[in-house]
DNA sequence: CGGACGACTGGCCACCCGGCCAGTTTCGCA
DNA sequence: TGCGAAACTGGCCGGGTGGCCAGTCGTCCG
């Protein structure tokens, strides 16, 4: 059985729900084929489970702040944006204000990181 | 057996590679106590697998900035890393400044963008 | 019709940021 | 023992950022 060339499937699992990642691994460790990461091995997969309650959470942004938005997280700067959407610095500024106020941030580099751990934006 | 009050754990997958996907798909098809999401279906839990040549883009940063990046990754101002850091604003400074020619960025919200999307921080 | 809301614009201003110059210390390695 | 790399500090300055005030215009809704 050892001359199969493919070799056991290691997962990991990063699960938020102890119950969850129990259940699971029980299942898994009684399947032929594959089998559990040991602690620092890197796996073929990881098998996630976030939280749910974490997801829900969509920001009521307008289009206009999106787009905005999506030109902050490559890192646009106020004029840039301005120019890029065809409006004035200030409209941007204005925008920018809603976005930080929306997305409970202190600065731009901080609504950014917020708008891509809530999947508003996608880096 | 219908009895158990613990249902199926639902599974999706989200695997770049196609073999492995065909893979797993037929060893977890066969386990009991679990099963693979339909289409559309939410799921308990996700496998994951990204492309592996994605990640070794390891930037060689040192130590204190990756300290300062995590904190801008966290919207953290220079003032407020100097004293998280117990450094002055002045150091910030530099290490940020050395941030931006290594993450090839243009400021420091396009720096914490950059890393994420390499996998040198997480969000 | 009046009000609310989104998009847009302006001025003003304190503060922050990034780039430039310069310098020190400490450490490991040839 | 010398040399580079990393870490650290300072001054200076132009431009960017964010917060505050104010205002206009169009749309949708009660």
């Amino acid at each position: 059985m050892s001359a199969d060339t493919t070799p056991d499937i290691v997962l990991s699992l990063e699960i938020d729900d102890p119950a969850l990642a129990d259940r699971l691994a029980t299942l898994l460790g009684n399947v032929a084929g594959l089998r559990l990461a040991a602690p620092g091995e890197t796996a073929n997969a990881t098998i996630v489970a976030r939280d749910p309650r974490v997801i829900p959470e969509d920001i009521a942004l307008t289009q206009r702040e999106l787009d905005v938005l999506a030109l902050m997280a490559e890192g646009a700067s106020n004029k840039m944006i301005a120019r890029q959407l065809n409006i004035s610095v200030h409209t941007v500024k204005f925008h920018v204000g809603s976005l930080l106020d929306k997305l409970d941030a202190t600065g731009r580099t901080d609504a950014v990181a917020h708008a891509a751990r809530r999947g508003v934006i996608e880096l």
